[in-house]
Formats: structure tokens, C-alpha cells, sequence
DNA sequence: TCGATTCCATAACGACCGGTATATAATGAC
DNA sequence: GTCATTATATACCGGTCGTTATGGAATCGA
């Protein structure tokens, strides 16, 4: 009932030392839950790409959801900073540029699996999955709330018409970046994906 | 080894008579599918909704995966009647604003589950449910193969502007419905989704 | 009434699920 | 060396999965 998260500092060197990097686990992990969801992904699947037993699984990352917070968490700071990134953006134009452009290039990387973990893992969750699907909703939620902020302060900038909705904008914003995650994960291409950009910003409103 | 379908006219009346209707049986099914996706909808919650047992079910519909794609037939021919309804539009405009409308009426509607069932479905197949991914991927490029053939003509009848890639609008059109259907599966109200449209609208690209 | 036929209900099947008990191997402390 | 401690490896747990075998109930043509 202890160090379950991979960050405990002193390194108690008692005992058998184990023969496996927490940090790559993780991110194995990561992969997995990426590609097939919460309940897509099977522990055999996980131990296998892992590289590690169910006992040093469960004895390194407490169980299956607490492994899938903890590479959710990873998730978010590595493969989503972008969107942090975007919301220091000087225009309204160049906050929504930056977001489809990382989203793009986060969903359609070569190495990664395609479409967006949040997508997968929401939609797939079933049955006891719903503390999994409220997790999901709530960091939704909260990204949400600072890009409204953000287009708020847009529009006192003058940099957004007067009489369009903050919060209808970031909803739009919003179902491009998940609806290019869909297409993503159903065989769209980078370039196609591009297309939607280029698209999108053809149309942002302006003054 | 005959039957499958529901559909078989002459009503072979010998034998015990079945007591249930196999319609009211599969758009049952349809909701747990649709509510649930494919993995994520179990033999026991079908059957329970459905009110029959498995075996009449396997009798009557064939296997899980068949009983799937007979619900989403039955999808496509009912719930997704209005995007061969926004095919017929006079414009390319009025034909987006159809889409879209008919999506936010059919993934918000107050009588079935939120959301697109080929997205969740898609989103929420592992390991053997590569056939109803593979189905559902050719379902959806027939649709964009239609809508891009729209666009061209649209485009040729001065009805777009003349450096619009119609694919490209294709894609984008189709990530505006299918994120606003993962939008409405996480809790965004009808409200919500006709603010996106709106959006879209006043957006869309003239003449 | 008598098969023949078709459906319903119960129970069971093997496979896999997430999770764990048990035993063994490898280290530090003494 | 010896013990406590920690990690690994194997096997197993109860439960659920999709699927099916079995037996009885209901309707047909004869």
C-alpha cells in the first residue's frame, strides 16, 4: 500500500532490485490504452507490450485504472502540450491554428496511435468504466473553460466580431479537433487532416 | 442455417410460433448498440433489452456480430435518412446546413441513445471487431464519395467558390458531424450543438 | 392423435477477463 | 552467513464473455 506513483524520490535499494524502467513501462502502457481503449485493452495486452508479469504490473501501478490514469496523466503533459502552448497564442486566429495544428500533427504521428486517447478511451468505456468517462469529461471541461476564456478575451482584444459566442466558438473549435481525431482513427491521412485546417482557418471570422 | 433476416415473406407457419416481434426485438438491440458499441454491448444486455433469450436470439439473428450489422442497417435506413435527404439540396450550403441539422437532431434526440453509433462502434471495437470497424470505415467512405461528387458539382454549377478543394470540404463537413456526435456523447446539449452549426453557417464559403 | 417441426427455457461449455496466492530469486543490513 | 525485504515467475481464483447442447412446450400437416 505504497509508492504506487513512479515518482518516489529516495529509492528505497532494499530487496530485489527490479529488472524494469517504470518510465518505459508506462509508456508501453500509454500505447495500448492509446490504440484500444479502456476496456479494448486487456492486461495481456498490456503485460505483453510492457515487457513485465501481472504481479510486477500490479505491484509497480496499483491496477488497471489506476495504470490508465497514470498514463492518461503522461498523456496529457507530453502528447497534449500543445494545447497549453496554443492558449498563449497573440490572436484568436493563431490560438485555433495552433491547436488544429498539434492536434494534427499529434493524432497522424508515425509513431504514436492514430486519433486521440481521450476520444478512444470515452467512447469505449463501458459498464464500470463510467469513473473513467467522468475523469475524461471533467479534464474536457476544464480545457474547455479556459479556451472560452480565452476567446472572451479575444473579443475584448477586438480580435473577434463583438457579436459572436466565446463559448459556441470554442464547441466548434472543439468538434473540428475531436471530429479530425474520429477521421484519424478511421484511416484519414495527415494530408487530408491538413485539408480540414487549411479549411477551417480559410473560414475563421476576422475582426 | 436459413432465415437470417427478418425480412423473409412467406411466413413459414409450421412449428411453435414465435412471441416476440423480431422488429421491436432489433431496434432494441439497435439502442444497446448504439448506447454501448459493439464490444461494449453484452449477449446478457441485449438479450434483457430485447426481452428474449439467447437462444432465440442466436435462432432469429445469427451471432452477435450479425445481429450488429442488421442494427445498423436498420440505422442507416432510419436514423441516417436525412443525409440522403441533404444529398438532394439546391446548394452546397443548403446541403452542409441539412447535414448538419439532421446530425444534431438524430445524435440529441430525447428518444435514443446521444451521439453516432459508427462512432462509437468504430471508436470501441478491439481484437476481432476488426470486421465491423472495416464495415463501417467502407460505409463512410461511400458517404464522403457521395458528398465529394456533391461538392463538384457544386463547385461547377458557380455554387462554391472555384479554389475550394471539394474533398478537402468533404472532410471538413464530416469532422464538424462526427465531433459534434463525440461532443454530444460527453454531455453537450442540443443548445450546444446548434451554437456549432450556427458557427459553421455563418462561416460557410459563398459563391 | 400422431409425428414433424419450430420455438422457448435452463444449464452448461470453453475461453478469456481482472486480480491474486504462492513459491523462488536477488539484493541490502547485520 | 543469515535474515528481512522486494521483485519475479507460475499457477490459479471467481466471474463473465459469446455460444451451444438439451429438454420441454406449442403449433402445424396428416
Amino acid at each position: 500500500m505504497e509508492s504506487i506513483t513512479t515518482a518516489d524520490a529516495p529509492a528505497p535499494t532494499r530487496g530485489r532490485p527490479r529488472e524494469f524502467c517504470p518510465d518505459a513501462a508506462l509508456s508501453a502502457a500509454l500505447g495500448v490504452f492509446w490504440a484500444k481503449g479502456y476496456d479494448g485493452a486487456s492486461m495481456a495486452d498490456l503485460t505483453a507490450a510492457m515487457g513485465i508479469t501481472k504481479p510486477s504490473l500490479y505491484a509497480a501501478f496499483g491496477n488497471k485504472e489506476q495504470l490508465f490514469h497514470q498514463a492518461l496523466d503522461r498523456y496529457e503533459a507530453e502528447k497534449l502540450a500543445y494545447t497549453r502552448e496554443a492558449l498563449k497564442q497573440p490572436t484568436a486566429r493563431a490560438v485555433a491554428e495552433h491547436f488544429m495544428r498539434g492536434a494534427v500533427a499529434a493524432q497522424t504521428s508515425t509513431c504514436d496511435p492514430k486519433g486521440c486517447m481521450g476520444v478512444v478511451s470515452a467512447s469505449a468505456c463501458g459498464a464500470e468504466g463510467d469513473s473513467i468517462k467522468a475523469h475524461i469529461m471533467q479534464r474536457r471541461q476544464s480545457s474547455n473553460a479556459a479556451l472560452v476564456a480565452r476567446f472572451e478575451q479575444a473579443r475584448q482584444d477586438g480580435d473577434l466580431p463583438s457579436n459572436l459566442d466565446p463559448q459556441a466558438l470554442a464547441y466548434y473549435l472543439y468538434a473540428i479537433l475531436q471530429g479530425m481525431a474520429v477521421l484519424a482513427t478511421s484511416g484519414a491521412t495527415r494530408d487530408d487532416l491538413d485539408g480540414v485546417v487549411s479549411i477551417a482557418l480559410s473560414m475563421w471570422p476576422t475582426s
